[in-house]
Parts: structure tokens; C-alpha cells; sequence
DNA sequence: TCAGAACGGCACGGCACGTGCCGTACTGCG
DNA sequence: CGCAGTACGGCACGTGCCGTGCCGTTCTGA
């Protein structure tokens, strides 16, 4: 169904995420409810059931309307500077309220709502792991990278530890954190041979 | 304050805690309400109230008091082997319904719900971090891990890449997936000199 | 046998849910 | 310019669950 206010629809749209975020950082998101989001945002809750079918899809869309400058690769041509500066990217922004929680309530959110977990997925990770792996394969193709190493499990390791740390012991999000986490990934455990 | 009855009250408890475990796993947690619980039970809401704060704390509780063999290392004396078993049994478990939904479940409340991040990191998260560290230990002694490698981070990047399947993309957990993590943390990303 | 704690039953006010109805404001087309 | 058609706001409703209060009952250990 195609709106013939574009424009209109459009705006309300925007004011009703704008809401939701200022909201959920307030009152946090478990507080949060579909009324308050209407009140705030002058607006019926018809207006929003319209849009959105759960809290978690409002949530969703509300957040992924924010980013989208700070995640690029920049092209340093080594590998391992141009990933320390995008994780580093990533991990200041977690740390810039209220971005940490507001994040971490979207990733709890989507363990008991399937659909913000496939929303989450496809709209941000993937798109986030294939510039991953497509970095580390140029990175691979310039002998920066053992060429024996899964492609496939890049976002995996690189990504798990931070978000292990985020979310399950919940620590602060440092640099000198991702530095260690590089550091130890690269080497790796095996005992060295300069060892 | 000591109860006066403590086997009848131990009784109630174990009881509720069933109950909880038996309607998260038929409706999932999300939809998990104390006055089913009460009802399944057959007990009032007070009983429940008086026991826990929260949906949360009770939900915790009951999951935490499942557990317990499954998690120590075996001892053949080569930390991989020892790893790898222990890891299997992890994912196998998560595998097995209901286990991992409800686990799932947990982690995400415990994105909402700071006491629960809490008690989830005591209780669970922190013993089992020192088995794996002591088992590293011993593994460094023994040559068998690099003399240079960071302790402290063996949890976060071994159970990293686990968690973020678990969590982020919510992919099967196979034995497979296990062992390709392992091979590429044990070999690290640098272009190896057998290149 | 008795005191005291824990309990069950019942009820309550409060809140947010999701939906229905109706009158109104807006837009693009004829 | 007037007329659809659509989206909207306001209001209200029934429902479900929350967390708590009261009161009479059951159980336990001294």
C-alpha cells in the first residue's frame, strides 16, 4: 500500500523515532511503552500501531535511523591499522551515551523477539560483516593474512570478544581492550616458534 | 531472616522454580507471568513475591539451579583435546531443548535487568572463567600455549565467537563450528612462516 | 498445647495493552 | 473549485497482569 501523503507520513514517521529514542533513553527501554511514545510524540497510538507491529520493530527502526557515517573501512592498506581504527570507531561510539545502552537493549530485545533478531541481522550485521570480509580478502590477497584462515569466521572471532564483553560481562568498551584482543588474534595461542 | 520451616519452605521453593522452568519453556519467557506460575504451582503470588524481587531474579534462579556436571574439564593433559570436549559439551547442551531458548532468554534479560547481569556473572559466568583460565594456566606451564599470551582473555575470546553465534546471528551451534573456531584461534591470522 | 511464621484466597487500584468508532484535517484528482 | 479518499486525533472500551493489602487457615518446633 502506497501512502499518497508521502511527506506528511514521512514526517510522523520520524517524529514518532525521535520520540522512541529520546524516550528509551529516559525511562530505559524495558520502561518504555507504545502510549508514552505517542504522547511525546503527538500522536495517536493508532498512528503508531499503523507503522509498527511490536515495540521491539519500533525500536528497531528507531535505532538504525541513527548511524551509518562511522562504520567504513578507511584504506590504509595494512590491515591490521585499518581494522584497529574501525573497531576503535566502534567501540568509542558504545561509549558515547546512549548509544552503549540503547544498543545493548536492541541485542537483549532481540533474544525474545525473532523478528528484531532477523531485522537486526540483515539490515546491520551482514552488511557490516561483508565489508569485513571482503577487507580481510584483500588484506589475505596482499599476504597480509594467512591464507588457510575461514573468511567465513572473521566477524566471529574479531567481533565475539567485544561483544562478549558488552553484553555478558558487561566491563567498559576500552581501546587498550581491542588492542589486547587484536594483539592476542593475530599471534594466536599456539606456542611460538621465536618462543 | 531465617525461616522458621525450612524444609517446607525449600519444598515451595523447588516447586516454583519447576514451574517457572515448565512454562518458559511451553509460552517462553517473554510471555511468562507470575500469576501462571502461582497457578501452575498451586501457590499464592505472595509465596513467590516473598521469594524474588522479580520475574528476572526468579527466572535466574531457576535456570541456575539445573546445571552443574556438565561443565568441568576433563584431564588428558593436552589443553586442545581438554578444550574442545568441554566446549562440545557446552554447544551439545545449548543444542538439547530447552536449554538453549531458555538460556537465550536469560542473556537477554539480562540486558534489561542489571541484577540479573549481576547474578548471571557471579553464579555462572565467573566460576566458569576460572576453571578455563586455571586449565590455561597449567597449559602455559606445560608449553602448550604461547608463555605470551594474555590470561585474562581466554574467556572473552574463546566463548566470544560462541556467544556471538548464539546471540548476534543466531546460527546452529555445531561441533563443527567449534572446530573451526578453535583451529583459527589456536593458529592465529598473521601469515604463518609455513606459508 | 500453643505461639508464630508461612501460607492461600480474595480483592483491589493501577497501568498498558490492542482495538473500535467517529468526526476531522489533509491531499491530489477531476 | 469541489470531491473523493486516506490518514489522523480523540475517546473509550475490555483484557491481562502487575504488586499489594487483608484475613482466616495450616503447619512447625518449642
Amino acid at each position: 500500500m502506497i501512502s499518497i501523503q508521502p511527506e506528511r507520513a514521512a514526517t510522523r514517521t520520524i517524529v514518532i523515532m525521535q520520540a522512541t529514542l529520546a524516550l528509551a533513553q529516559e525511562t530505559g527501554y524495558a520502561k518504555l511503552t507504545i502510549e508514552a511514545v505517542a504522547a511525546r510524540a503527538g500522536v495517536s497510538k493508532h498512528t503508531i500501531y499503523r507503522r509498527w507491529p511490536s515495540k521491539g520493530a519500533l525500536f528497531l527502526d528507531s535505532l538504525l535511523s541513527l548511524d551509518g557515517p562511522v562504520l567504513d573501512y578507511p584504506g590504509t592498506g595494512d590491515v591490521l591499522a585499518d581494522l584497529r581504527q574501525q573497531i576503535y570507531a566502534a567501540v568509542d561510539l558504545l561509549a558515547t551515551p546512549p548509544y552503549g545502552p540503547l544498543y545493548r537493549a536492541l541485542v537483549g530485545e532481540a533474544q525474545h523477539n525473532p523478528a528484531v533478531a532477523a531485522g537486526l541481522n540483515e539490515r546491520f550485521i551482514r552488511p557490516q560483516t561483508d565489508k569485513t570480509i571482503a577487507r580481510f580478502k584483500a588484506a589475505q590477497d596482499a599476504g597480509q593474512v594467512a591464507s588457510r584462515f575461514d573468511l567465513d569466521l572473521v566477524m566471529t572471532i574479531l567481533s565475539g570478544p567485544l561483544y562478549y564483553r558488552f553484553l555478558i560481562s558487561q566491563e567498559p568498551m576500552t581501546r587498550d581492550y581491542v588492542d589486547r584482543v587484536l594483539d592476542a588474534l593475530f599471534t594466536g595461542m599456539s606456542p611460538a616458534a621465536k618462543d
